[in-house]
DNA sequence: TAGTTTATGATATTCATTTTCAATTGTCAA
DNA sequence: TTGACAATTGAAAATGAATATCATAAACTA
């Protein structure tokens, strides 16, 4: 099963509907699956295909996806929420963001895991997600000094 | 010298000048080190001690206070900006935010140390500071499942 | 295909935050 | 101490992201 049948298959397990406008507003998001889009940017790049969409029902649609699992709400502390695709096997989402250029680097593997631990253990604390983000200088902007 | 007068040294090094307004603010930001509150919580508690402060004046200090480095701006996705007193000794701000009722946690010491290490090695990235939260249960919230 | 329900688009609204601008208040030099 | 100048303030308007409203339109189900 690829992703168009299990993206259509977690809508009509809760009674929601496919339509034209989700399709493209997830396709969108799959091609796009190294950014982290804004809605705003989300909605620009969804009316090259679909001019016809609504703010609003991008909007809607990304909330209803986050609920369904399919993305991931980001908070770069930018003002405007963003979103990336769900990953399974990768549920870390751990960035680096360059203060100068603004550069978000990936963190793959979940280097937390010991503090996750450390944190239930001497907190009594049920841990059921994080949200980590180091801010700093990417290789690049050290090199440069610009 | 006390906190106070650290507080007009920042202030005068940087030609700003030290007002009322100013100083009530940071007031109710040390009478409330414990907290993290919300500008508006702020001004609300400011106006009690100065009923003629205007709000555009609170979150002005505010945003004045963090580039002083008086204050750390927090964010916990709950879409307003919360500040807390900001310590040297301690400048790890890991939060534990109960997914239930809300509770924030402090996380003292800093389990990051050896991640953070192995990020600027594998990555190639100068780390300044970090953003930590994890959401979960707090033990009152597992205790009484309500 | 009809009928029911959900979804959409346009628009208005909300809410936190920022900007504008005239009036006020610190600060510093004389 | 005063005056002058720049910084600061308060009130109100403006902004910008996100949400709500509601009539119309499109999906799903029998």
């Amino acid at each position: 099963m690829n992703e168009i049948e299990k993206f259509k298959e977690k809508l009509k397990d809760k009674g929601y509907k496919l339509t034209t406008q989700r399709r493209v507003i997830l396709d969108v998001i799959m091609e796009n699956r190294d950014k982290h889009l804004s809605s705003e940017e989300i909605y620009d790049l969804v009316r090259l295909k679909y001019p016809e969409i609504g703010l609003a029902t991008v909007y809607r649609t990304l909330q209803l996806f986050e609920e369904l699992g399919i993305v991931y709400k980001l908070n770069f502390d930018d003002g405007r929420n963003r979103y990336e695709l769900y990953h399974n096997e990768n549920h870390q989402h751990h960035h680096l963001i360059c203060l100068k250029c603004g550069a978000v680097i990936e963190m793959e593997g979940d280097l937390l895991e010991n503090l996750e631990e450390a944190i239930e253990e001497t907190k009594d604390f049920e841990i059921i997600d994080h949200n980590v983000k180091f801010f700093g200088y990417c290789s690049k902007c050290r090199s440069r000094y610009n």
